[in-house]
This record gives C-alpha cells, sequence and structure tokens, in this order.
DNA sequence: TTCTTACTGATTTTT
DNA sequence: TCAGTAAGAA
C-alpha cells in the first residue's frame, strides 16, 4: 500500500483516528506479500482470489483488524459476510485472537442470512410483515406448500409439492417475486408454479412468517424500493468483507451490490476452483464477473499453498486444468517433497472398505512406511452420502471408531422439532404451523377428519388454530376419545402459558413439563426401535441447550438460524463425510473412494447439466484432492452393489486426468497380487503391471470373480493381532438380549474373543466388536 | 383412526 | 437395498 493513499485519509481524519493508525500492527507480520497487499489495499474494490490452503482467513481477518486499527471503520460499522455460522464464528474468534483481545461488537459480522434476520427485522413492516416474524424450515415450508398444492386440487403424485418448493427456492435464490418470475418459466410446475408461488407467499404473509430465501429476497426488495433505507445502510457500512464469493447467489450478489454501491468498498473472497454449490443456486459467474461489477478492481491472487505436499498440489491442479473459463491460479508451496497421491483399483465395494480400513489401521500404528497418524488426522470423503455405508459397517465390525460429518442436523431432527412445535404452541399461539405438527403427535386420536374440523371452526371465524380448537372443544364438535384427548391438549397449552409468565418456573424446568405432561416423552419411552434411546437422549440436549438462554422465546428466535450442532463425545475417530461438507476442512490423511464413472462424476450431474455439470464435478474433485496435506488416496472399484444391483462401472475419467508423474499405483495385498489391482486400472495407468489385452474377460479376472464370491480377498481383519479384551468378554453370555446403537436390538448366538455374533431382529446376523454392544438392562430411558 | 403391507424410486444441502 | 409413502384391513 502506498504511503499515498494514507495520506489522504489522514489528511480529513479526526486525531483519535490518526492515534488509531500509529498504533503497531504486529498482524502485518508473518504475512507473504499476496495477503499483505490483500490486507492493506482498503479502499475500493479488491478481489482476493484465495486457493485452496492459502491464507485467506487469515488475510481476511488481518484486514478486518487492519481497518479497525488504522481508524478507517469502527467494529460496528464492518460488514463481513460468511455462510456458515461456523465460519462466522472462526472469524470472530480470530479477530480477536489478532487483537489480542475478546471483540467487542461486530455486530455485523455473521451469515447471510442472519445479517438479514436483522435488518428485515428492522424493517418488517417494509415487506407486510411483523418484525417478530418466524422463519420457517424447509419441513414447514414443504407442508404449507402441500395444503396449497392440494386445495388447488393437483394430483401430488405427478406433481408433487417437493418438486414445487426447489422450484420456488430457486426463484427466490434468483431474487424472483412472483411478479418477476420470467415467461420462460412459466410452464413451471405444470404451468401453474407462478400462480402457486404467489398464494404461498400471501400465505407466509398471513402467518406473519418467512422462509430462508425471503430473508434474502425481502432485503433485495426493500432496499429496490426504498432508496432512503439503502442510503442509510450504504453509509452506515463503511466496508464490506465476503467469504467464500464463489458461492453467493444472485440474490446475495445483488443485496451485496447494493449495499456496496456507494462507495464500493467491498472486499471479496473467494476461489473459483472451488464453487460445488451451483445446484443449490450459486452463481460461479458472480466470481468470474467482480471486475466488470466493480471497475478498477484490485485483484489478488493467493497462491502460497501451507497446507500439502506439492505432489498433491500438482495431482490437484493437473485435474482442475480440465476446466474452461477459469480465473487461474498456479498454487506453489515451500513444503517438501512428500508422497505421491496413491492410486489403487478395487474389485468391488467391500474390498475397497476393507482395504481403507486396514490402511488406517496401519497409519495409526506407523507401519508401511508411512508416518503415525491419529485416527482424528484422517478422514474419508465421498461423492453421495449413501457411499458411507460401507465404511459404517467395515467399521463397526473391527471396531474403528469413527464420527460421520453432516446428516441430519441436530435441530432437523424429528423429535427436536416436534418439542420446539410445543414450546412455539405455547409461547406464540398463533403459531399455526406449529400447532399443527404437535396437535396428534403423539398420537391423540386426532385424524384427518378432526383437524379439519377444527381448521373450520378456525377459518369460519378467523381465528387461529390454537383458538379455533379451543372453540371445538367448548361447542363439544369433536366426540368420544379424540375429542377428550384435545381437550386436555388444550388445558395443557393454557396452563403452560400461564407458566412461561411465571417468575417461579424457569424456563428449562417449563420445557421438561410440556414434553413431559404432553405425553411427548412417554411416546418416546414406550417407543422400541434402536433410535428411541438416542432421542430421548437428543431432549435432554435440547432442555440443555435452553440454559444459555433467557426463556423458551429468546431460544426460538435464535435457534431457527443455528442449525449445526457440533456434539462429539471425545475419543480419537475418524471421520467420514461428503466432499461438499470437507469443503473448508484439511486434514493430513484422506481418503477418496468412489471414484468410478457414474458415481464420480455422477451420472446425474452430467444428465443435468451437461460440460457445466462436469465442471463442477471436477471442482469437487479437486476439493476432495487439496483437503489433504499428506497423504492423498485415491481408489476405485469396479462392481459395485447399486440399490441392491450388482453393477460394474468403469474408474473416473477423473482418474485419468490426474498427471502421471505425481502418482503412485498401488497393488494391494490378496491372493492375486497386481493381478486385479491393475485389472481395473484404465489402460493408461498400466505401466508395470503386466496388462492383459482383454482384462475382463481374462482367466484371472474370471477366476478371481468366483472367488470373491467365496471368501474375502485379503485376510479379514479380525482374525489377525487380536486384543482381547477381558471386560468384555466378561460380559456377555450367550441368548442374551443384546442393543447395539446403529443395529438394534438382537441375541447373542456366538462368543469369539471380544468378538460377538449376534442375530438382529432388523439386521440380520452380524459380527460385532463387544465395546459396541450394550446389555438391555444398561440402555438408558 | 391407526396399523400393516405393497410399492416406488433413489446426489451433493452452508441457512 | 431400503426408506418413505399410499392404499387397504382391523
Amino acid at each position: 500500500m502506498s504511503s499515498f493513499d494514507e495520506m489522504d485519509a489522514f489528511d480529513g481524519a479526526s486525531l483519535s483516528a490518526r492515534a488509531m493508525a500509529a498504533r503497531p500492527q504486529p498482524y502485518l507480520d508473518g504475512l507473504n506479500p499476496a495477503q499483505r497487499a490483500a490486507v492493506e489495499q482498503m479502499d475500493g474494490p479488491v478481489l482476493m482470489l484465495a486457493g485452496a490452503g492459502t491464507g485467506k482467513t487469515r488475510a481476511l481477518t488481518a484486514r478486518i483488524v487492519h481497518l479497525m486499527n488504522t481508524g478507517r471503520a469502527r467494529p460496528n460499522e464492518i460488514l463481513a459476510v460468511t455462510f456458515t455460522n461456523k465460519a462466522a464464528r472462526e472469524m470472530k474468534n480470530r479477530v480477536g485472537q489478532m487483537l489480542g483481545q475478546p471483540i467487542e461488537g461486530m455486530p455485523w459480522l455473521g451469515t447471510f442470512h442472519a445479517i438479514c434476520v436483522k435488518l428485515l427485522r428492522r424493517h418488517a413492516e417494509l415487506a407486510g410483515l411483523k418484525s417478530n416474524f418466524t422463519i420457517l424450515d424447509t419441513d414447514d415450508q414443504l407442508r404449507l406448500l402441500k395444503q396449497l398444492v392440494a386445495t388447488e386440487g393437483i394430483d401430488d403424485k405427478r406433481w408433487p409439492a417437493r418438486m414445487l418448493l426447489g422450484i420456488i427456492d430457486g426463484w427466490k435464490n434468483r431474487a424472483l417475486t412472483p411478479e418477476k418470475v420470467p415467461a420462460a418459466d412459466a410452464g413451471a410446475y405444470n404451468h401453474r408454479g407462478t400462480e402457486i408461488y404467489a398464494q404461498y407467499q400471501t400465505r407466509l404473509r398471513e402467518l406473519n412468517a418467512t422462509d430462508f430465501g425471503d430473508l434474502l429476497l425481502h432485503m433485495v426488495t426493500i432496499f429496490q424500493a426504498h432508496p432512503d433505507v439503502l442510503e442509510q445502510y450504504q453509509r452506515w457500512f463503511k466496508y464490506i468483507l465476503v467469504d467464500e464469493y464463489q458461492d453467493t447467489n444472485v440474490a446475495q450478489y445483488l443485496w451485496l451490490r447494493l449495499l456496496a454501491g456507494a462507495h464500493k468498498n467491498i472486499c471479496c473472497v473467494g476461489d473459483d476452483d472451488q464453487s460445488i454449490y451451483g445446484w443449490r443456486g450459486a452463481e460461479v459467474g458472480n466470481i468470474l464477473r467482480f471486475e466488470k461489477d466493480f471497475p478498477g478492481a484490485h485483484v489478488v491472487r493467493l497462491e502460497q499453498n501451507y497446507r500439502s505436499t506439492p505432489h498433491i498440489l500438482a495431482a490437484a491442479s493437473g485435474v482442475i486444468e480440465g476446466n474452461e473459463g477459469r480465473l487461474g491460479k498456479t498454487l506453489w508451496t515451500e513444503a517438501q517433497e512428500g508422497e505421491k497421491v496413491r492410486l489403487i483399483g478395487h474389485w468391488d465395494g467391500e474390498e475397497e472398505a476393507r482395504w481403507i480400513g486396514e490402511e488406517i489401521e496401519a497409519a495409526q500404528r506407523g507401519t508401511r512406511g508411512m508416518d503415525r497418524f491419529g485416527l482424528d488426522d484422517m478422514a474419508i470423503l465421498v461423492r453421495a452420502s449413501h457411499q458411507m455405508r460401507a465404511f459404517e459397517d467395515r467399521f463397526l465390525t473391527i471396531g474403528l471408531p469413527y464420527r460421520v460429518i453432516g446428516g441430519p442436523r441436530f435441530y432437523e431432527r424429528m423429535e427436536i422439532r416436534d418439542a420446539m412445535a410445543y414450546f412455539r404452541v405455547v409461547t406464540s399461539p398463533d403459531d399455526d404451523l406449529a400447532f399443527e405438527r404437535i396437535v396428534n403427535t403423539p398420537k391423540r386420536g386426532l385424524g384427518d377428519k378432526a383437524q379439519q374440523t377444527i381448521q373450520r371452526h378456525a377459518r369460519d371465524n378467523g381465528l387461529s388454530l390454537v383458538e379455533g380448537a379451543r372453540l371445538v372443544v367448548e361447542t363439544k364438535a369433536i366426540g368420544g376419545k379424540g375429542g377428550a384427548e384435545l381437550a386436555r391438549l388444550m388445558e395443557g397449552i393454557a396452563r403452560w402459558g400461564r407458566m412461561a409468565g411465571d417468575a417461579d418456573v424457569s424456563h428449562m424446568e417449563l420445557a421438561e413439563i410440556i414434553l413431559d405432561e404432553s405425553g411427548y416423552t412417554g411416546f418416546w419411552q414406550n417407543d422400541k426401535t434402536p433410535e428411541a434411546p438416542g432421542r430421548l437422549e437428543n431432549l435432554k440436549e435440547l432442555v440443555k441447550a435452553l440454559e444459555q438462554f433467557e426463556n423458551l422465546q429468546g431460544f426460538l428466535e435464535h435457534v431457527s438460524l443455528i442449525m449445526d450442532n457440533e456434539t462429539d463425545d471425545g475419543g480419537e475417530k475418524i471421520s467420514v463425510m461428503t466432499l461438499h461438507a470437507a469443503k473448508g476442512l484439511e486434514f493430513p490423511v484422506v481418503f477418496l473412494p468412489g471414484w468410478e464413472d457414474g458415481l464420480f462424476p455422477s451420472q446425474r450431474s452430467m444428465d443435468e447439466s451437461g460440460l457445466k455439470g462436469l465442471e463442477e464435478e471436477r471442482r469437487l474433485a479437486y476439493v476432495g484432492i487439496t483437503r489433504a496435506e499428506e497423504v492423498c488416496t485415491i481408489s476405485f472399484a469396479a462392481n459395485r452393489r447399486v440399490f441392491g444391483q450388482w453393477q460394474s462401472s468403469m474408474p473416473s475419467r477423473f482418474i485419468d486426468e490426474l498427471p502421471d508423474e505425481h502418482v503412485e499405483v498401488l497393488t494391494p495385498p490378496g491372493l492375486y497380487g497386481g493381478g486385479y489391482g491393475a485389472a481395473a486400472m484404465p489402460a493408461s495407468r498400466l505401466h508395470d503391471a503386466a496388462a492383459e489385452a482383454n482384462v475382463y474377460n481374462s482367466p484371472g479376472w474370471r477366476r478371481l470373480q468366483s472367488r470373491s464370491a467365496e471368501r474375502p480377498m485379503s485376510q479379514p481383519r479380525e482374525t489377525r493381532n487380536t486384543v482381547i479384551d477381558m471386560n468384555a468378554l466378561s460380559s456377555f453370555t450367550m441368548g442374551e438380549r443384546v442393543f447395539h446403537q446403529k443395529f438394534g436390538y438382537g441375541e447373542v448366538t456366538g462368543i469369539e474373543g471380544d468378538k460377538l455374533e449376534i442375530a438382529f431382529e432388523k439386521a440380520g446376523v452380524k459380527k460385532v466388536v463387544a465395546k459396541f454392544i450394550t446389555g438391555c438392562d444398561d440402555i438408558p430411558f
């Protein structure tokens, strides 16, 4: 940064600002030249192209600190947006660290959604809402849409509401209100899409509710229609920073452009090569177009990688080069050589899982020439979540602790949503969606018909459902068991409502009372499915989470945007997750299984989006490889069971794109040695392995095929190196009824060291390590 | 109304 | 394969 610019700023700056600017700047030390440039170029538009592992968070936080330290902006005048709560949290922490003190108030550091909620609550009336509007999640949205679809008499089978939900979501991502949906989209959802979209928006307004997409959409609409409001914020947010810019959708882009429109002090950080959310409305175009959108933009490339070894980096670069229209970066590193990317082919998916399991154990022990790694240092990254099953099965069998990242999040779980619906009904009795959810949960004999009666009573009298239900009870419009149960529920709601205002009852006690008296806890206690104990555990967890809040109301207001949860019960575990979930993470050892054409790149992606889809898949491959710090292992299987049917497939085309000199082809252990490892290898890879002209017809291949049906290729792990856990040995007896986290209930049919053979009621006969088994008395109810 | 059984159809999911 | 749903039976 030239001293010239600084002089400019100082001319008009107050004494205090100048005093601030004179403060030491230790946070600049240790930044590389590119990072430093990105930090010091404070005014005007800046695009920070940050390749994987190039220290972008560091640069971003340094920039924030620098803005404050030089007196350019106070903490509350900086708008810093991220996509995830996790990223926001991390940035907040790191700014605090860099500053050497916890930061007081960066109120505008948060996710797009969190910031928009804050803004929208201030200006709700401009969107036809009250400032205490509720935020619906996908579940609520879908139920609402289903109702609309049903009243329109549309066949849900041919035109599923879920499909419409996707369409509407897409429109909102593109910042399209119902009036603005282009003619080209008129045919959507059997030509009724736009019409029902409009109805849906009306209904949301009636319910004083928004969905996630609305948060952005409403703010963009408000800014466009009310220049005075926009100006106010343009002045307030002196500097804007955006993380993961390649993932922004049209609505987010417009929102940013409006806010930055006046001063153009916007710094966008991203990597076009890591754009993997196109299917969710993200527009790579936003980042590609940045220089056109903001003429005179400074583009800074962060290219020094601090994460991976040169081979890994080169392999990733080799793959991503296959994409057109990139902004282009050349990653480099000072790191030492390290291992080449390892590539191996397997006969089938189970073999692949078994091999990876063994590799993990070897890495733990530090054998096979590898350094020693802990389980926390390793991850398996898959394209689709169903691939995880093979690994889970295998790890359960060999007793390898693993953790699945992703999957249904805490606040999305059925029992949590049910419980929260109860809380919602108590704290805001006109929350119709919440009432609908709980009225017959647990079963109260109030089916469709009874619910329609309630709906009718409510609508005819212009009442909310809760009030309608009260009327139903008074008029005894529903008789029998259902009527009595409804009366009981209504009494409960009234009673809990009174308790909510009672200072003697803490909101945590109240939550427990609600769940107990409504019969919800009892419902799960009586449930004998394997998930039930876990669900009760989650409910306890929920009540515990309430502790941090003043009251139920406050909890509900915050929780709608915090959908992540990171409960880890300690202990080293290997992580299993999708490639999408792995973005932004790094591990010393990474396994990338399932590199087969059709699976990865995914057939569907290519069918639906053609070349664009393929390029996004390729970026996914790039993201996967660049997660690895030291050891990256790519594998594929010649055969895989897909939907219960065996299917054979070709190795992924991405494998052919890996630069030869950075790849080491491994020969798997097993009866036929290199035979099958090389057999499934693309011809181009068969360097030294003796290639057979037509591997699939070769006798060796066939023999292999018939053999593998009988017995596993390599020795099953459990027959070797067996360490017997004496405690586990003595604690089970033949015929004992036991419980397993994943497989549910079963009976012990065999004991072999610390392995038990168990006939599970649902999952069939399995061999499982004893430490994963609980006797039935131990189950926490 | 709810429990049972038969069918269908199936990526990735930051908020 | 298996989960989630939709129509039939008690």
